[in-house]
This record gives structure tokens, sequence and C-alpha cells, in this order.
DNA sequence: TTTCTGTTATATTAGTAGTATAACAGACAA
DNA sequence: TTGTCTGTTATACTACTAATATAACAGAAA
């Protein structure tokens, strides 16, 4: 796969596994139906234990990204996109709220804070790392 | 002052201090060279430590949001606005990064990030709560 | 029946969040 | 000069999370 994990840094292998995968998908690395690693395959290849792998997974199925199957392994969900319900939409304000406190007060305004999100969004479409320009 | 702290929840109260002070500052209801509370005070305010107050306070000085003086107190700096240099827009840009991959996963276009972009910013601005609409 | 698969249980180590006390040191007012 | 504010530092303790290590259990398929 494609992954690459940053063992010293701050944040946790798990979260930076579980974002990569979600990456994976949004750029269609990973596209439905897809089979994913089983967890001893994955942990094995990466150098984590099994049980790190597992908590991604577990997490990933309840948030509706893949699905598990008792011995036949691990799926990207066969349904394409994933519904964007108001839960999602109220999460998701919930988090950019702090970051966009912080971008107003560092002078940015909204359309900036717009440009600066477009730009991320065609890095990962079209498959740049995040290295910065 | 302005504080809800959410003792059970999963985000440290440390985190939520912090993000709070920010927000104050981003709707101008705490301005440049107002006093903020003693770390004592503080603490002594909303129920918690004095530590978990000075670590918010020295994070939010680090990061040029305050001033702190030796036996003065607390201030927010009376410089107005940050400068939003490239350390900033990287840091911005890492974060945003897995908040927009899961947007696309999600059927999000970037317009529709950029509209709900739009309406934190205007909840903040309009000191709104964020209990959605 | 062997060998995959996910699942569950238990234990250990390391690090962070938060609290509790205490003491130190600079500044300023009575 | 003496209190009494201020931030600062040190130490210790509890609780929780991240990550690992082993082991065993259970379903399914070759």
């Amino acid at each position: 796969m494609f992954l690459e994990l940053d063992m010293a840094g701050d944040k946790p292998i798990y979260v930076q596994l579980k974002e990569q995968i979600i990456e994976g998908i949004a750029r269609g690395s990973l596209r439905p139906g897809d089979d994913l690693p089983s967890v001893r395959a994955l942990a094995a290849d990466i150098g984590i234990n099994l049980h790190t792998v597992n908590k991604v997974y577990q997490q990933l199925r309840q948030e509706g990204y893949i699905q598990i199957h008792r011995s036949r392994g691990v799926m990207i969900h066969p349904d394409g996109f994933l519904k964007a319900d108001k839960t999602y939409r109220t999460n998701l304000k919930a988090t950019l709220r702090p970051l966009i406190a912080e971008a107003i007060v560092h002078d940015f305004s909204a359309e900036e804070f717009a440009r600066l999100s477009q730009e991320v969004y065609e890095q990962i479409l079209t498959k740049e790392g995040g290295e910065d320009e």
C-alpha cells in the first residue's frame, strides 16, 4: 500500500493509518469493493501491532467506510459515497469552528479560507503529497 | 467570562479553554490589550487546577495570542492580528487535509465545503453558539 | 483438517491530562 | 519593610489512552 507512518510524531499511528485509508478512498486509490489486507497482514507489513490495525478497522466500519466479514476479510464499502447527513454536517462544523476562529485572528477572510481549502482539495484529488507548494 | 467547559466529554479541558479564548479574540469579546484573569483566579473561577490554566496561557503566549508579564499578569497581545505566515498556512493545510478527504468521501464538493465554512465563519462573528441551525 | 479470517481476553509499558501541595521570585502598594 | 499580588518551578499521585505482546476462540473455505 501507500502508507507512510511517522512513528515519532505526536499524532497516534492509529489515527494516521485511519486518515490515510480515508484519503486513499477519497482520491480513488481504494475503490468500492476493493479488498483491504487482513489485520495481521497489514500489521506485519507496516511493522505495528495487530490490535492497532484492528482498532482502525473497527472505527472505519462503524463510520461506514468499510465492511468486515468474519472470515472473508475486509473490503471498502461497496455502496460508494457515504451519506452526508445532518450528524455529519454538525460534527464537521464543530470541528471546523476552532480552526476558523484561529484563522480569523490571523486575519483570514472567509474567501481566503475557502481558497486554501480549494488548494487542499486539489492536492488530494491530484494525489500530491502535503509537502506544500 | 463566557466559558463553558464540558468536564465529561472527550476533549481535554485545557484544549477547550484554549479554543474558547481564541474564539473570544476572534469575535472581539477579548480585545488587544485586555487583561485576562490570573492563573489562580481563572482556575478558581471555573473550578480547575492552576496548572491547567497555566498550560493554556503558556501555549497561547508561544503562539502569539497573549503577553505574560512576571508580576503584572496576562493580557491579550496588543498588536492585534497575528501574522499568517507560511508556517501557519502549512499547518492549517495539514490540519484540513484529513477533514477534506472525509468530506470528499461524503460527496461534498469544494463549493459545499466552502459554503459550510462560511456558515461557521458567520456563527463565530455573530456570536452564535454552535448548537447548529 | 488445515489454514485462513476477525474477535476477545489479559497484561505490560510509556505517555498525557489533571489534580494537589508547596515553595520560589519579581513587583508593587500600604 | 512587609504583605500580597503576579507567574514559575518542582514533586507526586491518579486515571486514562496508545501501543505492544501473547494467547486463545470461532467462523468459513480450500
